[in-house]
DNA sequence: TACTTTTGTGTGTACGTCCACAAAGGTGTG
DNA sequence: CACACCTTTGTGGACGTACACACAAAAGTA
C-alpha cells in the first residue's frame, strides 16, 4: 500500500514514448494516422505501464450523446423483470454524468410476433447500445446479426443466447440453482421423506428454458442420491385458487410422505397460500426470488427458503459494461454468473431491498 | 426513463440564482464570504433542483493529497482481517484518480498496550481520514475523541464502538448471525437431535464482543424453541490437535445424540479436521467465513454451512464513504449492516473469491 | 522545379469542478 | 472629499481526457 502508485496520464505516456499526447490518443482510440514507428513506441510504453483512463473524465470530454435501448419481456406482473429494470435505472443514475438517453421496449414473452415487432422497433431507434432480456432464440439471433453488422454492442440479462456475440451476459446458473434447491429441501427434511415438484401450468415469469435448466439440476441431485422415485410432480395454476386447493389436497392425500415442496420459479407463495387455506402445515417449501408475495409468505413462516439470483445487479452490470465499453473501450469478461443467495427468514432483511452491491474492482475485469 | 434528467451544473445553478459560479461554489463548500441575499438565492435553487457533484471530477480539481490511515488488528493469520484489507486496497484502486496516500497500522488484539501505542502512531501520522477495526473500547473512545477534536472523519469496520461519532460503520449483526446459525443447524438435523457449541479457548480472529453477541443470538434460538438443554458446550484449542482429538472423542462418547455442531468463529475447519481424524462422520457442522481452510473443508464435504459477512465489502465501503465525504461533502448513512450470506458447497464458488459487489446507488445514500 | 495531395504530428479548446486572485462595492476615518 | 480597509463578487487557470483543426513533412503529379 503506502503511497499511491503514481497515476499515469496520457501526457506521461506521450513523454515516455517521445511523441505528443495527440498521437497517444490516436493509438488509444485506434483512430489511425500514426506512423509505424510512433505506433510501436507508444504500444511499448502501454505494455510497460498500466494505463486506465477514468470513465467519468472520458465521458465529460466525449461529445456524443449515448442512446441505450432496453428490450425485455413485459415487467407488468413480473417482479423479477421489474428488479432487472431497477438495475437499469440505478446504472443510468450512477452514470448520470454521461450524456445518456434511454428507451425501453417490452414484449409479450408468449407472443413470437409481438417480440419480432418489438425487436424491429429497437433497430429503428438507432441505439448506441442494447440490453436484451431474451426469450425467443431465433428472433434474438436475427436481431443480434443486425446489431453485429452495425457494430452496436449489446449485452444480455437473465440468460444467454448461444450463437451470438454479446459484449457480456449476466445470469444465474440455472442448473446450479435447481441443484441447490434440491439439496436444501433434502437437507431440511427427514431421511425417509418424499418430495413435491410443483410447476406452473404456463411458465410464469421467465423464459421456459431457464425453468427447464433448473429442473435438470433439481433432478440431477435426486438421481445422484438414488432418490429419483421420491419426487412427485404436480401442475398448478398461477391464477385459479380453487383448482389449486383441490389439486393440492388430493396430492397430499395421495402422497402422505411428502415433507418438502419445491417450486422452480418465483411462484412459491401461490403454493404456500393454498396449503394455508387447506390446512396443511409443516411442508418445507422453497422457491425462487424474494418477490413481495414470497417475502410476505416467508415472514409468515410458510416459505422456508428462497433462492435469489440478483436480478437488479444483472441489470446494473449489463448497463455499466456497455457504457464502459463505449466510453473507454476495452473488453470485459463475457460470462458473468450471479451468486445464488440462500434466503431465510433470518437474513431476508438484507436481500429484500434488492440492493445493488458494488462491482467495483472484483467483478468487472475491464 | 426516456431522456436523461438534464444534468445540472454549477454554472446552471449560478444562472438560476442570478450570481456567478464562484458564489455558488462558496455556498456549496461553506467557504463563507457570501452576502445573506446571495446565500438565500443560491440555497433556494439548491432546494429546488437536486445537484450532485461528481466525485471524480471534484477529485481532479481538488489540490490536496489525501492521507487515509487504516488501523486494525494484525492481519497475520486472520483471513477475515486480510479480506477487510483487501477491501481497502480495492477501494484505493477504484479511486486511484484521487491523489491518495495510505498508511496501515495493525495491533495485537490481545495486548491493550500495543493497541494504545499503535493508536498514538495513527495520530502522529496526521491523517485526513481513519478506518478503524476496533477491539478495545476505552482506547478507541480515547482515540476518536482526539479525531473528533481535530475534525478528522473516521469509520469502523467489523464492529461499532458505542459512544463515538463515526462517519459510518460497516459490520454484520452478530446476534442475527448466531441466531441464523442456530436455525440452520436445527433445520438440517432430526427433531430429537442434540447440539454442540464449540468455542476456541482463546478467541480467535475477531473481537471477543462479537463472539459474545453471536452466542447470545445462538442461545436465543434454542431457548425460544425450549431446546436450551439440548446444547452442550466444549472448548477446543486453536493449535493443539492432539488435545482436540481427545476432547472431541470424549465429548461425542458422552453425548451420542449430538448431530449438529456450531463454531461461532471462523475456526470450524479445526473441528472438522479433528472429527475426520477420529473417524466421526455425519455431524452437521457450521461456522463463519469462507476462509481457505473452511472452503477446503466444505469442498471435502465435512463442513455443511458457512455464514459469510462480506468483510471485503465492509472494507471497501468504509474507504469509499470517507473519500466521498472528504471530497464531495454530504452525510452518508451511519449504520450499515452487511448481508449474512449462507454458503454451501453448491454456491460457494460465488462467495469464495470475496468479490466486492458494487454499492452503486443502493447502499450508499449520499 | 513548382504545385497538389497524402500522411503524420502537435496544438488548442471544451468538458465540470475547485480554488486563487483580482476587481468591485461598501464602510469608516482623517 | 480622499484614502485605506474590509466584504463580497466575478474571472481565469488547473486538473485529465477527447477530438477538431492547423500545420509540417513526405510523396506524388505536371
Amino acid at each position: 500500500m503506502a503511497k499511491n502508485p503514481q497515476k499515469i496520464r496520457i501526457k506521461d505516456i506521450a513523454e515516455m514514448a517521445g511523441v505528443s499526447a495527440g498521437t497517444v490518443d490516436r493509438v488509444l482510440h485506434g483512430r489511425g494516422k500514426v506512423s509505424p514507428a510512433a505506433l510501436k513506441a507508444v504500444e511499448e510504453v502501454l505494455n510497460r505501464v498500466n494505463y486506465n483512463p477514468n470513465i467519468y473524465l472520458s465521458s465529460i470530454s466525449i461529445r456524443k450523446r449515448i442512446k441505450i435501448v432496453f428490450v425485455t419481456p413485459h415487467t407488468q406482473g413480473s417482479q423479477y423483470w421489474q428488479q432487472i429494470h431497477e438495475g437499469f435505472s440505478k446504472a443510468l443514475n450512477e452514470y448520470s454524468v454521461v450524456d445518456l438517453t434511454s428507451e425501453v421496449y417490452t414484449y409479450d414473452q408468449y407472443d413470437l410476433y409481438n417480440c419480432r415487432t418489438t425487436y424491429s422497433k429497437v433497430l429503428e431507434a438507432k441505439p448506441d447500445a442494447v440490453v436484451i432480456g431474451p426469450t425467443f432464440k431465433d428472433e434474438t439471433i436475427r436481431l443480434t446479426q443486425t446489431l453485429d453488422e452495425e457494430h452496436i454492442p449489446y449485452a444480455y440479462v437473465d440468460s444467454m443466447v448461444e450463437g451470438t456475440n454479446p459484449m457480456a451476459f449476466y445470469s444465474a446458473k440455472q442448473d446450479s440453482c435447481g441443484y441447490l434447491i434440491a439439496k436444501l429441501i433434502r437437507q431440511t427434511t427427514p431421511a425417509d421423506s418424499e418430495y413435491a415438484l410443483f410447476q406452473a401450468m404456463r411458465v410464469g415469469d421467465e423464459s421456459a428454458n431457464n425453468t427447464i435448466q433448473r429442473k435438470i439440476g433439481f433432478m440431477e441431485f435426486f438421481h445422484q442420491n438414488r432418490l429419483g422415485d421420491k419426487v412427485h410432480r404436480l401442475n398448478f395454476s398461477p391464477l385459479d385458487k380453487a383448482y389449486n386447493d383441490k389439486a393440492l389436497a388430493d396430492f397430499f392425500a395421495a402422497h402422505p410422505n411428502v415433507k418438502g415442496a419445491a417450486v422452480l420459479s418465483s411462484r412459491g407463495s401461490i403454493i404456500t397460500d393454498s396449503l394455508k387455506r387447506i390446512g396443511i402445515n409443516h411442508i418445507k417449501t422453497i422457491c425462487l426470488d424474494p418477490t413481495s408475495d414470497n417475502v410476505a409468505a416467508m415472514m409468515d413462516g410458510h416459505l422456508d427458503f428462497l433462492v435469489g439470483q440478483r436480478p437488479e445487479l444483472q441489470g446494473f452490470l449489463a448497463v455499466e459494461t456497455l457504457l464502459k465499453n463505449i466510453i473507454c473501450g476495452g473488453h470485459p469478461a463475457v460470462e458473468n454468473y450471479m451468486p445464488l443467495d440462500i434466503i431465510t427468514r433470518e437474513n431476508i432483511d438484507f436481500y429484500k431491498e434488492y440492493v445493488v452491491q458494488n462491482s467495483a474492482v472484483g467483478g468487472g475485469g475491464m
